[in-house]
Formats: structure tokens, C-alpha cells, sequence
DNA sequence: GGCGGATGCTCAGCAGGCTGAACAATGGGC
DNA sequence: GCCCATTGTTCAGCCTGCTGAGCATCCGCC
């Protein structure tokens, strides 16, 4: 009925991924959390970062990093405290509230990888990322 | 240096697409077309669809088609004509320049997926996307 | 003929990508 | 010590997702 087969690589991607976005982001929502938000307190459990560097790992523009953190602050999830050191840099810290968020959205994102059971197409996307287009 | 390794597949998959996307999309902007324009276009080639169809089409919301749409026509790549059958309905109908831009966009799509050759993935995106979550 | 639900589209508002530009703080070199 | 390039963050603006609401048209049924 519809021709999946026929889509470009780009799009099976882009559809995909706003499909498992989708479906989880249904989860999310009710930690008050969404999936941008999920993976910057995912690199702020080691210890606190600046902005920059959890826009790299992340791997967004700074710009997109300080609208997502501006969200986490708000919600709760994390907060923001300059650097004593370097003014111009402020240190992101999750909090109590992120961290609890952050354990429920890894149980549930683990059980869901279980149901779904799509871990074949891991190596591949991995090695796709690998090569930094 | 970046545990790229550990993400969960649901992140893997969404920084995929993000990458080929933002990667086509340097193209594209030469043709004043985006991705989501190009997908829209593809589904007018056969004839004229009206919004409600090519959202289904294109997997996405009718509000998010509408405004597709309203750039498809800012930029003269489609245009809108009133259904006199059914006057709730707009029909929308690809233009000479909508469908040279497609042509163009499309073989840069094929030398592009060629260069990158991540066929492999394919079958394992359509049958995820089969699942419709 | 007229009422009420279904259908097709748009508006408003939020989130998250991006680019380009502005602004403050830092720090190296003269 | 001062100037200027670099660095870290933010603002503005655009595009594309989404949801919730609103509005016009259509159509079936009484």
C-alpha cells in the first residue's frame, strides 16, 4: 500500500527515528522530560559540565545546548552555577529530581529496546556515525 | 574518545538522521528546497493529492504539511488550487520548477547513498518502520 | 429543509534542529 | 598596561515536528 521500499536511505532514517522518538517521547512526558533533555542529563552524571562541552557531546550547536538547558533549569532537572574560575562559563549540574528522572528513563528505554528488539541494526548506525559525514 | 558505543539505539538512530539530513540538506539549499519540501514533492509527481493525502503520504500532521506546503509555494515548487468538487479541499500540484528541483535533488540523493554506501542498513529500517509503534 | 457529526484545513504555541550575529570575559603579544 | 583575537553564551530568526482548538464545508439522517 504505501512503498516503503522505495525510500531513500535518508528518509527509512529520518522516519524511523521520529517513529522511536515518538513513541517514547509518550514516556517522557511524564517524567517532564523530553528526549534532548534525556541524553544531556545522561552526560551530566559524572559530574557538572560546561554548556560547550555538553553541546559537543551531545553533539548540537551551542545554541541548541542553552535552550535545552535552559528547559532542564526550569523543570527542575538540573541547574546552572558560574564558574568561579572562568566567568564567562557556567557549570551545569543535574540535581536530585534529574537524577531520579534519569534512572526511571533508562529503565523504561531498556525495556522498550527489549520489546522491540532492533539491536541487529546497531552496528551499522554506529559505524554510520563513526564516519562524521 | 566518545563512547558512541553505549548510546541506546533510540539515540543512535535519531543522530543518524540528523547527520545524513544535515548533510543532504547543504544541497538542497541550493534548489531553495528542504527535505521535508523534497519528500512532498516526490508524492506530487504522479498528479495532484490533496494536503489531508500527502500528510498521510509523508507521515506527518496536516499542520505540519500545511505549512510544508505554504513554503512549497512561497518558493513556486507547488501551488494550490481550490477542489471545485469538494470546496474543504485544496488540491496541490507540482510545478516545472518544483519538478526539476526533484529531478536534481534526486540524483544527488543517488550519488550521495552510493558514496556512503550504507545500503546494509535498509532492510532493517523498513522492517522497523513496518512495526508502526 | 435543517441539525449534527465527520472531514479538511489553519492558527497558536511548544520543542528542538540550524545559522548568523551580538556580547562579555579571557588571555597572549607587543 | 592595552589591544585584539579567542572563547562561552545568548538572541533572533527560520524550518519541521507535535498537540489542541477553531472554522468552514459536506453529508447523512430525521
Amino acid at each position: 500500500m504505501e512503498d516503503v521500499e522505495s525510500w531513500p536511505t535518508g528518509r527509512l532514517l529520518s522516519a524511523a527515528a521520529r517513529m522511536v522518538e515518538r513513541r517514547f517521547d509518550r514516556f517522557l512526558a511524564d517524567l517532564d522530560l523530553t528526549h534532548a533533555g534525556m541524553i544531556t542529563l545522561h552526560h551530566l552524571e559524572s559530574g557538572p559540565l560546561s554548556q560547550r562541552e555538553l553541546a559537543r557531546l551531545c553533539r548540537v550547536t551551542d545554541q541548541t545546548m542553552s535552550r535545552t538547558i535552559e528547559r532542564l533549569a526550569r523543570t527542575g532537572h538540573a541547574d546552572r552555577a558560574e564558574d568561579t574560575q572562568d566567568r564567562r562559563r557556567t557549570l551545569v549540574r543535574i540535581s536530585v529530581k534529574g537524577t531520579e528522572a534519569l534512572v526511571a528513563a533508562r529503565a523504561e528505554e531498556k525495556r522498550f529496546e527489549k520489546d522491540l528488539g532492533y539491536d541487529a541494526i546497531r552496528p551499522q548506525l554506529i559505524a554510520l556515525i563513526r564516519k562524521q559525514l
